[in-house]
DNA sequence: ACAGAGTATGATATACTATAGCGAGGCCGG
DNA sequence: CCGGCCTCGCTATAGTATATCATACTCTGT
């Protein structure tokens, strides 16, 4: 992996520290609700992290193998299935990929902007798209229960060059 | 909307001419746009709008077969790519699936009600969200080339029961 | 420490979704 | 009429996800 890293060109950024937090609060997180943050789950969660970018199932697999570990994808599959109901990961549907959430532990519709030359995914909360979403759902008497809300376009960064 | 609309079960809805007009519109959009409606494409595009919910693209080839006619993966996903290309179709990434799109001949960016009980996506096109979207990623400095919006949940028909 | 329930993981098989690549035939402009 | 392009048939294969059964772990109450 890329030690460097540094997904939108920003600054610099502490991969590691970025992992390890993401860890850290996972961990904090499974034990307030009563969850098992097992080794394996705490490994997956770690690659999903290491990508920094969305990252197909079959990619996480590969990497577990890598590690030595005997593994299929059922067990990446319930990983992931985990880590998405405790809301530490999401899944971009028009990737078939996931990617670690940016703010876990608070209930949240989140959006993302996926930027096609980057492959950068970045998570937002807009309160703005929000409303207007459940304004637009209301009008047509539906109750909303799930959100996918994904921007393909070009970041910040790679607009620039 | 459409004159008939009304999906989602509720009294009646004249499903035989709303399959000949999405027909009737498609046969003249590819003549505008110079694109060929082959007897292929037209059915692959009645057979969309026959399910009246997503359908997927392997169910589009096993109605094909029914139809005595060969044809292979390949033979249903050309058909799809190219009524998505001239926007006759469209694809919801949540469901891996393809509907016949509601506003056909008009550029527009739309967004989908998917219920959950009854299978129905209902295509919207809210300019609120639309704004919002453009507002949230105009704050990141993200260039929107494609959007997708699909909201799972419960529709007015069948949360009413 | 132990038994039992519930959970997590291992392992195999299979289902579902999508694309690559090649060749034959049709359509159309020159 | 011919040459290029588009459409379609066909086979193979890639990529994504789940069903199912077996084993092993963890926690709780005793």
């Amino acid at each position: 992996m890329s030690p460097n890293a540094n997904h939108n060109g920003s600054a610099h950024h502490d991969h590691g520290k970025c992992v390890a937090d993401a860890l850290a609060a996972a961990r904090e997180i499974c034990d307030q609700r009563g969850e098992r943050f097992t080794e394996l789950r705490g490994r997956v969660l770690e690659l999903v992290w290491e990508s920094h970018r969305p990252i197909g199932a079959y990619a996480v697999l590969e990497r577990l193998k890598a590690d030595g570990r005997s593994a299929a994808p059922p067990t990446v599959y319930r990983a992931l299935d985990f880590l998405m109901e405790v809301g530490l990961v999401h899944r971009i549907e028009s990737l078939n990929a996931y990617i670690g959430c940016a703010h876990p532990g608070a209930a949240h519709a989140s959006q993302f902007l996926i930027c096609k030359d980057c492959g950068t995914a970045e998570e937002l909360e807009s309160p703005a798209v929000d409303a207007a979403l459940a304004a637009a759902a209301g009008d047509h008497g539906f109750k909303i229960a799930g959100r996918v809300v994904e921007l393909s376009g070009t970041c910040k960064n790679c607009s620039g060059s």
